[in-house]
DNA sequence: TTAAATAGTACTAAACTAGTCCTAATTTTT
DNA sequence: AAAAATTAGGACTAGTTTAGTACTATTTAA
């Protein structure tokens, strides 16, 4: 089904929260009761995300987390890679070497391709996009596909 | 780690076969031994793109697959929806319905929107185009970003 | 010193994926 | 008509991954 993992959406809903209260410290309690999202979970996730700086903490009373940087320039291929690795759509996408059929394998160029168009569409989706309200009329995408492959 | 299942992975690789042999019906057997991928696999897979109309099938002796149609209308879109299911990266974008907070959830339109970049990537890609060798230079990709959200 | 918070790690359970197997149906060949 | 080759369909198993939980240590403020 290509889909992000539910801890992966979690951490959307959590980042998006802080950023629209980016003024103030959260602490993990805080955002478990705003969001819903369990306690565990949202500690575990806060936990995860501050390893790769996309939120940083306080310690101790009074604690709590906080965006690392600017909603403008966390993008969703930052969450996605933080809280699932990184994003390749097959195996040989990350390295050749796990491909048992490596050399005869002319698929794997391509797949690289597509995988790098899937993240750049990621990557083009930052935090503060997310928390803008949706445009009622259907939104026109357009990729200049006939680029996409040379 | 966003990433396709085995199986899809299974099915780009078979469908590529069939694709640059297109004259003539393969049976399992045959295929399974050009590609390498067990005779069970890819009967599995072969049925599914069959009921996704594909590929079609020969039954009894001298029987087989070949696709469907032209390869330069089958995209790995139409391949990932027929071996996973629809393409949607969160629940949320498949149905309202599921989704606890759907009130409080202003993400998800959000969501449809990168769901919908991310389909429209691998929309773009078909068949024919995998077949195709790489360039050696690695392709530009140019997604106009700044049109992907409204 | 105590309370409130994060850090780190390990564990369990549930869900999903991959892979296998068996039987039925169909078609060609002999 | 019988036999051989092939797909169709479904059920089952094992393995892996994901989600969720729990416990202990560390830090900071009051």
């Amino acid at each position: 089904m290509l889909r992000i993992s539910k801890l992966t959406d979690y951490a959307i809903v959590i980042l998006s929260y802080m950023a629209r209260n980016n003024a103030v410290q959260h602490a993990a309690t805080e955002i478990s009761s705003v969001t819903g999202i369990k306690l565990p979970t949202v500690s575990k996730l806060l936990k995860t995300l501050s390893k790769a700086d996309i939120v940083r903490s306080m310690r101790g009373s009074k604690g709590g987390y906080f965006l690392a940087r600017e909603s403008e320039t966390i993008t969703v291929a930052n969450v996605i890679s933080a809280i699932e690795g990184p994003i390749a759509l097959t195996e040989c996408s990350l390295s050749v070497d796990h491909c048992e059929q490596s050399s005869s394998c002319e698929i794997r160029g391509n797949w690289l391709v597509i995988n790098r168009a899937v993240k750049t569409a990621l990557e083009s989706v930052t935090l503060a996009d997310m928390i803008k309200p949706v445009s009622g009329i259907p939104v026109e995408i357009r990729l200049p596909v006939e680029n996409i492959l040379a």
